[in-house]
DNA sequence: GTGAAAGCGCTAACAC
DNA sequence: GTGTTAGCGCTTTCAC
């Protein structure tokens, strides 16, 4: 059986109020004391309830951490990230995956206020009538990450995905193509939105005409990747060049094209949202906009802590800038060494 | 403020101790009450304090998971296994990376057991002197999963890594190669152990002497992977084949011999133990052991579950199968389409 | 500077 | 069947 408070009080001659102002480095209590007390604790091996503390205090000594899917590489650096800072502030981080789903977030959303998180870390699946609301209303602090979320004035951290994908586009450009086709996220959320803006800017800017045909948006996942591959190549409006939304999308554009005997980057030149170390790995190396995945959720934490400690600062925006990683997939063949 | 029970006890007309009850799904309940309770609880948008519960049980509805690191794919969807199967039993997951710091995995279960959770899954970086020890001391369940522990008697879920092992080498053996390189962790831990001793036995079984200089252990990282493959190239015994312990490996190995101009398979073939969705995505493609990851978090958190529910039953061991899946880094220059 | 006592929200033992 | 009561292990007034 762990030892509670009260047997150190008695091993140390004092009342279990003194053991906790003692413990918890809280004023006016003799160094003397402190030094008994923490004799004590030691040969007890006494370890406070975080339990009993999380009840007492009403709020718990853990942030909740919803995403998407830890499978996804890129949440798997933010979580990362998000563990290292809970860490150092002797946090702990209750992982939750949505899915995608709406009903999943609320229900763990409910549970995480069940538990009383001292906080909340979110790459939410809606925009607006986001179940974080509850959150809100409760004065639960949430750091909105990777996505934004409208109805909900939370501090949020994410890229710039807009100077992103406009950076990657002007690229291909720059490259000499002009029939671009986008893969990507649905413009109903965040990032889907903004990286289809920033490939119309970049088009725009380069008086290359939008058109409708090259772009294929959908639920950023493998699957969507491989169909719209496919539709791609059986398209009569062919694109010299394909700009992939997220890493997921890029893995199934990537493996169909390989499977129909496509070369890259003379079939079609490809770029990614995302960097993957594997990237390096393949023939042709792969071109990506990289995100500062690991910043991203450090800043987020940091931001979400500072809440926790109490900051009443006005609600941040942190937008962190990515970078293009020029490989080989979007060089034309003469230009590959 | 979210509502508290006595607030659904005075709405419901009833005492807390019938709220409990009717909630809980208790028997000696009247279903009219019953129904009256969840009423007023619906109407309140009650939601239990599990963190109260949790006091008050001493066992709160959370278990721990502690891995050496979450960027490692494979740790990734194990984490996801379990995260799934806590998600099943309304429990939550607790994320704890140790490093394969002895010291961050102390820190952490002290910290978990400070949570009293009801359950600890863990990928130890100890085999003896493990600080779960203090867990299982203070009968919390615990299951190890993918490394063994030998001083503390545990049920444990792990991939069989030596059939797995002597697979690859098999396989290796079978297309010509005799002077086999392998690079794997330290046979300290169960993984390089028990990989090397299918390495091995595959030699054994085929007459091939076993040639130390073949043998290249240490931390299955990247780094290790990466140095490890410069010192083959520059080997006075040149293995015609190399079978890496781990995914982290791998992409060391791999990535050296890519950019010294190595030709795979007709320089080194190789083989990778685990499996990486990226695999199918280079040239070659590359030959992997699979182990079910999945599967392994799955049975392991099943497992502890069981102990949680109160299972007495002995200790068990459960070892999965793994399954070669041959592509062409492996295979012969001239059996390549 | 320290102790006594109350209480966080729940459940379980015991009444009735 | 249901209510009363005690108490899980802490922190935090409020005394002194």
């Amino acid at each position: 059986m762990p030892s509670t408070i009260k047997d150190v009080a008695r091993k140390a001659g004092v009342s279990s109020a003194t053991v906790s102002r003692a413990l918890s480095g809280k004023p006016h209590v003799r160094q003397v004391v402190i030094d008994q007390v923490r004799e004590a604790a030691l040969e007890l091996d006494f370890h406070p309830s975080r339990v009993a503390r999380s009840l007492r205090v009403q709020k718990s000594s853990i942030i909740g951490l919803i995403i998407s899917d830890i499978l996804n590489p890129f949440f798997t650096a933010l979580v990362r990230a998000v563990e290292d800072s809970a860490s150092r502030n002797e946090y702990g981080v209750f992982l939750c995956n949505s899915d995608e789903s709406v009903e999943k977030e609320r229900a763990y959303i409910e549970l995480l206020q069940a538990e009383n998180v001292a906080g909340v870390l979110i790459s939410s699946t809606q925009e607006n009538d986001s179940p974080s609301r509850r959150l809100f209303e409760d004065r639960i602090p949430i750091v909105a990450v990777d996505r934004r979320m409208l109805d909900v004035p939370v501090d949020t951290v994410l890229a710039d995905n807009f100077s992103g994908s406009y950076s990657a586009v002007d690229h291909l450009i720059q490259q000499g193509h002009t029939r671009i086709a986008i893969v990507a996220a649905q413009p109903n959320r965040t990032t889907g939105r903004e990286r289809l803006a920033g490939y119309r800017q970049a088009l725009a800017d380069h008086n290359i005409p939008f058109c409708d045909e090259l772009v294929y948006t959908g639920i950023p996942n493998r699957l969507t990747g491989r169909l719209y591959a496919k539709e791609i190549t059986q398209s009569p409006i062919q694109p010299t060049a394909i700009f992939c939304g997220n890493n997921l999308l890029t893995v199934g554009v990537l493996g169909y094209l390989k499977e129909a005997g496509c070369n890259i980057p003379e079939d079609y030149a490809l770029v990614s949202f995302d960097d993957m170390e594997w990237y390096t790995m393949t023939s042709p190396t792969i071109t990506a906009v990289r995100q500062p995945v690991y910043e991203l959720g450090r800043q987020a934490a940091d931001l979400l802590f500072e809440r926790i400690n109490g900051s009443v600062s006005p609600v941040k925006e942190i937008v962190l800038e990515t970078q293009l990683v020029v490989r080989q997939s979007s060089t034309s063949a003469r230009r590959i060494v």
